[in-house]
DNA sequence: AATCTTGTTGAGAATCAATCGCAATAAGCG
DNA sequence: CGCTTATTGCGATTGATTCTCAACAAGATT
């Protein structure tokens, strides 16, 4: 992981009055080693196997934390689960999702991101993230169309 | 509500080898009742304050269907909770989300609209539905804004 | 209209994510 | 080093959602 992520993780904390400690660092660490999105109980799964004492409990306190900080992003996930993503030096990208297969299709678009900014200003409001999913069929799946496919929603 | 609706959903079960029963009809009715969004607690409160005899686990297991049948969609509550909007006959649109303050803005933008199809043909991939919310700060929020509030992420 | 098949309901138990309370611990200050 | 107080871990708790299962009833068949 790198050098710099910590020392803004830790300079968020001091600037807040809260303190740098080992667990945070641990979870921090284990969060951009996960190239992808995750939520608290894998992530909480991966520090068992390494054997670091950390509680579950902590892993819960601890996301909030990275999501204020600007390091990690919270993102729909299924059903009443939150699912996680780190960001810090990552490009934004927004998601295709296939409501058939499931595959997911990372994208980036700069006018989108654009005209983003520009309809907030339009209402005052001030983005600081957004979240975009597109559901629907990918390219395999529109061809061998079914009418009536009982996929979860 | 409209006849028109009640008439799509049972047609959709019925397509589907699910029945019509009077119970998923009165909570499709409730729900085309609600402007806004809401959530199963809310909707499930107010058929037992109309006496209606429902079950919770039924407005839980009715809620899918309707999406699944396009009536309503699902978008992104607060932690842990999920909330549902009907959909059908009404225009699309986007939410803005005051991460401070929780208020909710609704959007409709044709450019933006337009520009996610554009971008979905580049991937081959078959745009169903979409929802796009923007997190951040609302004007008023911008205006108060204190470094380092407590505000749930 | 009576019968049959099978999807659906209601009630409560069960599950699962997330939070809380509290005593023990330790970060960071002087 | 010693003090203050944020943080930890544990277990208990909350709260939303799902499950189980027997009783019921929708819709097809006769």
């Amino acid at each position: 992981m790198n050098r710099e992520i910590e020392r803004a993780f830790s300079s968020y904390l001091r600037k807040n009055g809260m303190r740098v400690t080992p667990e945070r660092k641990a979870i921090l660490r284990e969060v951009f080693a996960l190239h992808r999105h995750f939520d608290v109980e894998e992530l909480f799964d991966i520090l068992r196997r390494k054997k670091t004492r950390i509680s579950q409990a902590s892993v819960y306190r601890s996301m909030p934390l990275f999501v204020k900080a600007g390091l990690v992003i919270r993102t729909a996930g299924a059903v009443g689960k939150v699912v996680y993503e780190h960001v810090y030096g990552h490009e934004h990208h927004d998601h295709m999702f296939c409501v058939k297969c499931g595959k997911q299709i990372e994208f980036n678009d700069d006018k989108l991101e654009k005209l983003q900014v520009e309809i907030c200003r339009k209402y005052g409001f001030n983005p600081e993230y957004h979240n975009l999913e597109i559901d629907g069929l990918c390219k395999n799946c529109a061809k061998n169309k079914r009418t009536g496919g009982k996929y979860e929603i």
